[in-house]
DNA sequence: GGAAAAACATACTCAGTAGTCTGTTTTGGA
DNA sequence: TCCAAAACAGACTACTGAGTATGTTTTTCC
């Protein structure tokens, strides 16, 4: 499941993240991201068969994150609604340590396929990322279906809902931005107004 | 303000909304977009200077479909949580009908800059782009701070409240696909249940 | 200490693409 | 009817950037 990876590999993939992020993972040039680690392409190549993977590597490296931090506070014992706003702050203070990362995730989620085939084996890679995706949003899922068949929850369309729910919980990819001070107190309030946000939207 | 387009151009703007759609507004050539006209380039070039240009240009218009659809509707004789749903509405319903251009506006609004400085001219309709954006959510957080203020909607911090919202409905922006049949019932269903949650998501 | 493999660096190739330049057609008035 | 000016088409240039191929250095392990 959690292949090691080499701490060089990880070095790469957080320069990766942050060149992605910064200049668009269409525009990034390897090159750039090479030279934002001091090295070369061969170092990249060396370990990525291409960019297409390097891209999926990051994209894969995001919904692991999140995956690992909020699968850690499900509780199925406890109410929906309360497991529900564990997992959306988890949710959230993960999104922001690991900010570069879902930023990426962002840009490639729109739906634009690019225009290159992208040789079978990196077909294989996207949908490997999609799958475990969906599964991550499953955990969501779950519990916004147990507290609709509970009443908690208004009953909605799940697809719509949940959608909607991850939006408003990815939101501060679209504006966060790292190193204005007050750090830690400012994550913490962003996490539970957006968590309380998307709480809010739910109930019945 | 509105200037007015000539019909090619008009065109040439959807089919470059299409375009930049399905390929990603970076992969998506020129060339593309003249073939999906059954053109050449010289057309695109005799009316965009550039293609920053015309990616700007489809922003623009992007923004200024919902603002006329969302504008129409305010009524702030009104209460201001049956105000902003109306918006929400409306906003969602648009929206849905002008999809290629919304998801262009996704694409670049991920915080990436590019990497080319961009030829001050381009700098310049991107910051009239940001302008009318930032004009187009104040309609919204006015609405919102009203009713934080007759205490309708719980108070939370402004900005992020809003981005929340905004973010939810736009959230169709992500999976929407037209053309499943069931077209007009079921747009009506998520701009319901998209305005219900971001109302609900509101409310104290 | 020495060979083999891993971990890079460097110098190339080559396809795709933004933008230009020069024609050619079409249109709109006088 | 004629002539600009607008609205395109088509060929060409210059450059960027992914990927490759081959060298060079550093580990690793016996």
């Amino acid at each position: 499941m959690l292949e090691q990876i080499s701490a060089s590999k990880s070095e790469i993939l957080d320069a990766a993240a942050l060149c992605f992020m910064t200049l668009g993972a269409n525009a990034a040039s390897i090159d750039d991201i090479a030279a934002s680690l001091g090295s070369t392409k061969g170092r990249i190549y060396h370990h990525f068969p291409s960019k297409g993977a390097l891209l999926a590597a990051v994209q894969l490296r995001a919904a692991r994150f999140t995956y690992e931090a909020v699968h850690e506070v499900i509780d199925d014992s406890l109410a929906p609604e309360i497991c529900l706003r564990r997992m959306a702050r988890a949710h959230v203070l993960e999104v922001l340590r690991s900010l570069p990362y879902h930023k990426v995730i962002l840009q490639t989620f729109t739906g634009a396929r690019g225009k290159t085939p992208s040789k079978a084996a990196e077909q294989g890679l996207l949908a490997q990322v999609r799958a475990e995706q969906r599964q991550y949003t499953e955990l969501f899922a779950t519990q916004v279906s147990r507290g609709m068949a509970q009443g908690t929850f208004a009953g909605r369309t799940l697809r719509i809902t949940v959608a909607g729910l991850m939006l408003t919980l990815n939101s501060p990819v679209f504006w966060y931005q790292p190193g204005r001070g007050n750090e830690e107190s400012f994550r913490n309030t962003v996490a539970d107004d957006l968590a309380d946000m998307a709480l809010a939207s739910l109930r019945a």
